[in-house]
DNA sequence: TTGAATTTAGTGTCGGACACAAAGCGCGTG
DNA sequence: CACGCGCTTTGTGTCCGACACTAAATTCAA
């Protein structure tokens, strides 16, 4: 049991050199926003070709810890939320996760959003809500632009929540589980009229701060959820074919 | 609003190389394990030059996509736990997430954990959490060494759960969390004498298959973790500065 | 037939080269 | 003197060709 430092398996140019500009963002030498110097002159300081300096870039970039905000400018870059829900979102439909597990997470982590959004949301933040649903009334029986609003419903009720470790955790989760939605709703036709319920008892609850109400609320909605996939027998089944990720 | 498609800035050859095999990966037609051909060969049906293409490589590469076994074998792989628990714990430790937004989440995922590993946990699997633990109580004091079989127990206890997503989820977190022990252990010395009886409560608890008092010890156990925070003035602080994920 | 020696193929790296676009510059005109 | 336009410079994306080194494949010997 060695600790957990650095694997030494870098005896690759373009692995050091990621490795080593890594280092130095994770060591506050580069800060984000940093520009970062030429290629030619990164090839210079390392010793190495261009060819093999762009190697490495492309493993920080792809890594999101540098990018490019026109083709002229390479800087240190914080990653963003949306590149990791894509990498995670990938990881759980490649290894075939199952309704159900997504399912389990979705139970704690909705909640608590909603829980952490009635203490902390703004006003504006709630009346955006509001809007938002009413597009979702207005959409009831359409089951894509239905899936797509309720996404961003529980998106932005987990951002009212101030708490970026949750929304950064449950939104591949969400996105997977919902989407699931799709495979559902022929099945259970009402689940609109419950989704929309659901929906407005929680805005009201944040109108109130009842952090108590809009967790059960929330409890309750994705419960509904799991009810519909066991009519529809999804319980085991495989969320979500990669494709649909593309 | 536009359909959730790729977004068309696919002008680079080398993105469109990456983005054409990794549609391919999750389309179907590369499964994992599959060898890919060459780089020359690749190249040639890309029409790409080496270079161009290798750039792209690397890019599917640390997406982990792709991984060599052998430098000689490139082949299709599915994405790591381990490598996105790295991504994550970057990302939160550079977003400076601070220890409440860290405990919220966790306060939700090791009681799950905890229920669902006294639901599915396997007899051997058990005895092994016990083991673990006897080194846990020998190591009483050690900072360091405590925090590590820490990580390690409640990595286990959730693999114990059979719930991939929530070990993804999970995981980043806790790491981040646990080891802000650091800081606080110097506040609390009784705080080892604590986890030492929640984690041995919690192991009764799995012997019982009792899933309410598994969930409920490990809720005591992460509430513990807090009021650590609170002496040690924690609450708000930044939980880790980047480098010590090295 | 099995093991050792040798060929072969493929990766990692190098160096140089060129087109194209953006950033910087100078120039002429109002 | 200020402003806009075209030119130069700089740097990226891509290509080409080459070579060392090592692991896999093949041949050869015992």
């Amino acid at each position: 049991m060695k600790a957990a430092g650095k694997p030494a398996q870098v005896h690759f140019a373009y692995q050091q050199i990621a490795d080593e500009i890594e280092a130095q963002i994770l060591r506050g030498d580069l800060n984000p926003g940093d520009q970062l110097p030429g290629e030619a002159e990164l090839a210079g300081q390392f010793g190495v070709t261009r060819s093999t300096l762009r190697e490495g870039l492309r493993q920080l970039e792809s890594d999101g810890l540098v990018h490019r905000p026109s083709p002229r400018r390479l800087e240190v870059a914080v990653p963003q939320a949306d590149q990791l829900t894509t990498r995670s979102g990938r990881a759980m439909a490649l290894m075939k996760v199952t309704f159900r597990e997504l399912w389990q997470v979705t139970m704690m982590t909705e909640p608590l959003a909603a829980r952490l959004a009635a203490e902390h949301g703004t006003a504006d933040e709630i009346n955006g809500l509001q809007s938002l649903h009413a597009e979702t009334v207005a959409a009831e029986g359409m089951m894509k632009r239905t899936i797509s609003l309720d996404e961003d419903f529980h998106t932005r009720l987990a951002d009212m929540g101030r708490n970026r470790v949750l929304g950064l955790a449950r939104e591949p989760i969400a996105l997977l589980l919902f989407r699931g939605f799709e495979q559902i709703a022929p099945f259970a036709p009402k689940f609109y009229k419950r989704q929309i319920e659901a929906h407005s008892n929680i805005i009201a609850a944040l109108r109130d701060r009842d952090a108590d109400r809009a967790e059960k609320w929330a409890r309750m909605h994705i419960e509904d959820f799991w009810r519909g996939a066991q009519i529809a027998g999804l319980e085991d089944e495989i969320a979500l074919n990669p494709r649909a990720l593309s």
